[in-house]
RNA sequence: GCUCUGGUAGUGUAGUCCGGCCAAUCAUAUUGCCCUCUCACGGCAAUGACCUGGGUUCGAAUCCCAGCCGGAGCACCA
């Protein structure tokens, strides 16, 4: 009985049973907790990310939650690029777009996209009313000094100024009139509080770099995150917020403002950072950058760097790591993502697709060796796909044929080779002994793959290791830049271009290739 | 130093709030078997965990205390 008899059986003899079921199977398919107070309809998240360059896989997990969250409560997706830093977290001008490219990619568009960039004013506005309601006061310490006191539960000199003057030393930070590092306007908090990292804190400092977008290039008196980002998220009716435990004490800090304002605080929601397991490269985006510049890696999507753009190369599906990501939950301790569970997410969205092929790998410590094929069939057979025989089959010339060292027989075995038959290792010859697949089902002859000699492409397969030369057989010319097939007992990977363009980092193609492949996975 | 926060199989996760149905769930991983002209897909099975020590209790992964180990913040970065 399969499935859906068994239900439809199961409904004549246990209809309340069916229920039950059906309530079980939806509950499962939640792999992330549910959210705090949440109405349906009326959830609205964002994310926040800083455009210093694309993202790499940890990034990934923030669409993933928030848009997983959005699908359950048709809530709203805010994209805002707090690109508030002209100087130490410079924006970079091309990552705007590479983010939500990368975005969308991982299968989800942001309700609305804003830039805090744009929004300087406004911040200028929400300053000006905190220091009305003596929330906030203009200090000219520098930042040791200012910190040795707050160690201590010692206020500034500059603590109870009176508001007009600050309002008016503000007016002069706006107007460009210190130079960085002159003065700052501080939140008033408690100056007691037994957390020192809850003091005080800087809301606007100045920035004698200008910012890279020219629409707010004139600027010079920006806000630090916990103010900018703490208005933002009231203004656009951010509901929960969901971010890492480096800014577990954001909330605390910016609770004050909302005090100030009489504003309640959205539900916050922290997780610990990510790991992933299979890269050398370590998942920072400087680091990425500056492998990039040095010629060590051929760009943000070498196959060899840890991104979304690598990962996209090599023909992983953004739903795969999505499943992934969404599967992490919401912990607050650090995790370790497995690759392994993106690839199986990823086997299960190519498999059906991926039609077959072979590469004979040429490595060092498996040399693709040439025989003559003595007899038989001109050309072998093998299916496009073993689930679809609708498909057809491939037609791989014999005649010459090479194949990898480790599967050649002893002189005097045999071998199958998959889609041609049986042939026997003899005299440095491979002579055809037939095509009785009980060789293969009860004599224990194995089968492999293999390429013709003369007719196969020159390949170069990228992957997280590193590159990977060898020859594919002719009928891969029919697939289609940018599908997944898979290289029968090799692996999946995705058809990256044929007569590639020579590369100038280290690895990468030559020139010389018929056909360039990204390796996905096993 | 001060302040947060966390510790369930290799990895991730459920269970912890409201103690018993938990000799602990699911996924992935690994191994073996079946299927197979792929080491894919599919099917079956095995492996493998409650940080430690006390306490409360008839009973503790769950409550309490202490310890150990980890992560984060204490920036004019985000």
């Amino acid at each position: 009985m399969d499935e859906p008899a068994r239900r439809e059986r199961l409904a004549e003899i246990a209809p309340d049973l069916i229920d039950e079921l059906e309530a079980e199977a939806e509950t499962d398919e939640h792999v992330l907790p549910d959210l705090p107070d949440a109405e349906p309809g009326a959830v609205v998240m964002r994310a926040a990310p800083n455009p210093n360059g694309p993202w790499h896989m940890g990034h990934a997990r923030m669409p993933a939650v928030i848009g997983t969250y959005k699908e359950r409560y048709d809530g709203e997706f805010i994209c805002r690029f707090d690109d508030t830093d002209p100087e130490t977290k410079r924006p970079d001008l091309d990552a705007y777009d590479a983010i939500l490219e990368d975005i969308d990619y991982l299968g989800f568009e942001p309700d609305r996209v804003l830039k805090a960039s744009d929004r300087v004013e406004t911040y200028y506005e929400h300053a000006r009313e905190l220091i009305d309601l003596g929330g906030a006061y203009t200090c000219d310490l520098p930042g040791e000094e200012f910190s040795e006191l707050k160690n201590a539960g010692k206020p500034s000199p500059n603590r109870d100024k009176d508001p007009e003057t600050v309002r008016e030393e503000f007016e002069a930070m706006v107007d460009g009139e210190y130079a960085a590092g002159e003065m700052t306007l501080r939140v008033k908090t408690d100056i007691e509080h037994k957390n020192p990292a809850l003091r005080d804190w800087v809301a606007f400092r100045i920035v004698d770099t200008p910012h890279p977008r020219e629409e707010a290039a004139d600027y010079r008196c920006w806000p630090m995150l916990d103010f900018q980002s703490g208005i933002d998220d009231h203004l656009t009716g951010v509901t929960h917020i969901i971010r890492g435990i480096d800014l577990q004490d954001s909330a605390k800090r910016q609770r004050f403002v909302y005090d100030y304002f009489g504003w309640e605080y959205p539900e916050v929601l922290h997780w610990g950072h990510v790991q992933i397991d299979e890269y050398d490269v370590k998942m920072s985006t400087s680091t990425i950058k500056s492998l990039i510049e040095d010629g060590e890696l051929t760009g943000w999507d070498d196959p060899r760097a840890p991104t979304i753009r690598s990962v996209r190369r090599r023909g992983i599906q953004g739903e795969a790591i999505v499943e992934s990501m969404t599967e992490l939950g919401m912990s607050t301790s650090d995790v370790d993502l497995a690759m392994s569970s993106v690839y199986a997410n990823n086997r299960d969205l190519v498999d059906d697709g991926a039609n077959r092929y072979f590469l004979v790998r040429d490595r060092e410590d498996d040399p693709a060796v040439e025989r003559d094929v003595v007899g038989g069939p001109e050309a072998g057979h093998p299916p496009l796909h073993p689930s679809h025989e609708d498909r057809g089959d491939r037609t791989i010339p014999a005649g010459r044929v090479v194949v990898e060292e480790s599967d050649l027989p002893a002189n005097g075995d045999r071998v199958w080779l998959k889609g041609f038959g049986c042939v026997r290792h003899v005299r440095d010859a491979f002579e055809y002994v037939g095509d009785d697949i009980d060789m293969v089902r009860e004599e224990g002859v194995d089968v492999v793959h293999w390429v013709p000699a003369d007719e196969s492409l020159e390949t170069l397969m990228r992957g997280v290791e590193g590159d990977v030369r060898g020859r594919a057989e002719p009928a891969i010319a029919d697939a289609d830049v940018d599908t997944v097939v898979q290289f029968e007992r090799v692996g999946f990977v995705r058809v990256d271009a044929f007569d590639p363009e020579p590369a100038d980092g280290a690895g990468g193609p030559t020139g010389e290739e018929d056909l360039v492949v990204y390796y996905a996975h096993p």
